[in-house]
DNA sequence: TAGATTGTTAATCGATTAACAATC
DNA sequence: TAGATTGTTAATCGATTAACAATC
């Protein structure tokens, strides 16, 4: 959702107590009903006349995303992407801690990279099963990919977000997030063309 | 579109020459009508009893993307994510061809990345005319992404693919396409509290 | 009270799916 | 010819939008 954006700048900016549908609705440019639907089937009831409690709504919104509850997690591949995923402290107001990352190649391990350990693969499932990790984060070149995915999920990891630029074939009840980047840029590239 | 990758990857599986609108469909998980319309729309006729050339689709598909013209860019921001798009060579195969990169901190230009120079921003709106670059990747931190978005768009830039997590504020004539990699994580994380 | 804003039901719109004659 | 696959029209489904009484 898009709300949790919103929110966080509207209420960064100014420190106001009260939002109205409208209000979000503008700024996220979709229909007020829409909004008043999602609030209320995430069980907010707003105010007549008066609106919603932004608070209310960004703790409830926070909630619902799961950002309140903090996941541990691993990035496998520390190249430019992995170590860009590692740097960009920003995951961490999402819930996401990435406490380890992974790299096959010995030039790169045994380093730290803001304040995360790089390791060498061979640990990995050790790691996993240590500290019980869940989320894994994929940052391999295509081709290894599928294989790392493969041995990722036989050590216990239920969700994969995969930055890899291939299509990563899972058993049922592990959840993958495709961040097929390529597809941005085809939107973009089209609107050059016309 | 997703047709893209499906039929790369397809057809270098097995040199297949025709291929019917069931077997996109299966790949893709979606419906066969939906794979017929979509083809239809652009163009592309299918034989009965036998199915769609498959080239002809592939090339059909990668010109309706603009994947067949080449898009000179630049990167604003050399910092881990900027090294990890200028490094990735794969942009280079839907058009796009990232030719310098710019970056305000003097211990960062001056060198090369993957063959791509680093300059400093002050010499960035000369570049940008110069060269009629008109698609800017932009890699910054939020904080400073829409002052660098605003003199782009001045310089001469019309579409900006924005890496920054922060929402540009931008004329009409400009294309966006904002890369908010959060919201893949948001489902991830709603998927693992479960 | 008066009026802005909500919650919800009904109507519209578009997109997805089903059906089937036409085609190779 | 027989049969698989297309192109397209019709039906279904869901999501978006409009309308409006209830609320603060």
């Amino acid at each position: 959702m898009l709300y949790h954006r919103y929110l966080a700048e509207a209420r960064s900016r100014r420190a106001l107590t009260n939002v109205t549908s409208a209000q979000i609705a503008e700024a996220l440019d979709i229909d007020p009903t829409q909004v008043r639907k999602d609030l209320g089937s995430i069980g907010l009831r707003g105010r007549g006349r008066v609106g919603f409690d932004a608070a209310a709504v960004a703790d409830a919104v926070r909630h619902v995303l799961g950002f309140d509850r903090t996941n541990l997690a691993i990035v496998v591949g520390a190249g430019h992407l992995g170590g860009a995923l590692i740097a960009y402290g920003g995951f961490a107001r999402y819930g996401l801690r990435i406490v380890a990352a992974f790299d096959s190649d010995p030039a790169k391990t045994g380093k730290e990279l803001a304040g995360c350990p790089i390791r060498h693969t061979r640990g990995m499932r050790a790691f996993i099963t240590k500290y019980r990790i869940r989320l894994a984060i994929l940052a391999t070149p295509a081709e290894g990919a599928q294989k790392v995915a493969d041995r990722l999920v036989s050590a216990g990891i239920k969700a994969i977000w995969n930055f890899a630029p291939t299509r990563l074939a899972l058993p049922k009840g592990v959840a993958v997030r495709d961040e097929h980047i390529s597809l941005g840029l085809a939107q973009l590239a089209h609107y050059l063309t016309d």
